[in-house]
DNA sequence: GTCTATAGGTGGATAGAC
DNA sequence: GTCTATCCACCTATAGAC
């Protein structure tokens, strides 16, 4: 408030971290409110209401991630490394966001991704068909495996990053770290796992045991 | 209710389609009343609180699922097999059990899996174990590939399916099919494509293409 | 732009008749 | 066991002073 950022900045911060913990019913216009340090009669000024500043909140973190480029996966020498920077890039994205996994999924079961139908058609489709094409492209070369479906194949490495994120409690539980989540190095390994196991799967030639990538 | 069930039932019924529909504190007392066609304030004769009644459908769901065997994976001849016995329970299993993942999901980021603690360490890990063995058995026998981690390509194995069933939306959106998800077919068919892909990552020796399983 | 005060409505929960 | 009536707390949203 008084300081660097503005107040609507500061109240759609606050928004963002309650809505994703609590999601939208549980956070009240009062617990914003404190959260931002801001009188709640002020969050009616700026936006019309509670509705209102979810799909700012919402939209603000869409336009975010989906700005970021997908550059790293065109920069890729071989095909095998296409998939690898897509597979980093996706685990970035979600490690420096914290609050999108569980935005996105409330979003999936509270209202059927209705307020992020037009950012999931237009952008993320965008990079999904690309993930898409890379696979194609080495399939067409006869590196990456003929039989597998493209787009259930892009589904199948997506699921793995995301859904360890979305379930991390569990996560957490199966491998003997409790309910708060593995810790960040074991996170850290599982992605690089994740790459493997993609490529493991996409590769009709898989490199011998213990060849680095 | 006046007929073949009993009352608290009908009651864990209709909370269960609106717990899932709509998460715990969207949905009222009243709504599930109304949908149990039964007067709400008689909701406090069976159940405390609508804590307790939450708990008390989580409880019931949980029990019904983890009660099913996992006998198919036992059964099964090959390390291969086991494999896909285990990615055809689990499709099986969340299909015949329609309201589970997002009950699932919503418990994950609404309570960290408090309330399902129990029943994740209990259970859900007996079979998560047994897989991480059926991969172990697979490795030793050189069948499957050494360099993954077994724990790892456990959770990447059962993402693909969960994933799928929990970001239903936004699959629908990516495959062209709008948010109200994939049609029944197509999502058989992404489920028997996980066995593929499973099995394509794990195997050392990949059948020819063509090959039938 | 920011605050105080409050209207208007709804939710969880209880008392008590039947 | 089931229903009617209702209490109290709390929530969204607005009116209006500063």
């Amino acid at each position: 408030m008084a300081g660097s950022a503005n107040t609507p900045d500061v109240i759609l911060d606050a928004a963002e971290r309650l809505f994703a913990m609590q999601g939208f019913t549980a956070t009240t216009i009062k617990q914003i409110g404190k959260e931002a340090d801001v009188n709640p009669a002020l969050l009616y000024y700026y936006y019309d209401s509670k509705e209102t500043l979810y799909r700012a909140m919402l939209q603000r973190i869409l336009g975010q991630l989906l700005a970021r480029g997908t550059d790293a996966i065109e920069r890729a020498a071989s095909h095998a490394d296409r998939i690898r920077a897509f597979v980093r890039a996706q685990a970035r994205l979600l490690a420096d966001h914290p609050h999108f996994p569980q935005l996105f999924v409330r979003e999936m079961v509270d209202h059927q991704a209705s307020h992020a139908e037009e950012a999931i058609t237009s952008t993320a489709a965008g990079a999904f068909k690309r993930l898409c094409d890379v696979i194609v492209a080495g399939q067409q070369d006869g590196v990456f495996h003929r039989s597998l479906d493209p787009r259930f194949a892009a589904i199948s490495i997506i699921a793995q990053v995301a859904y360890f994120v979305i379930a991390r409690p569990a996560v957490g539980l199966l491998l003997g770290h409790g309910p708060g989540g593995p810790p960040a190095e074991l996170s850290e390994r599982f992605f690089a796992h994740a790459e493997e196991f993609a490529l493991a799967a996409l590769l009709v030639a898989r490199p011998a045991e213990g060849t680095p990538s």
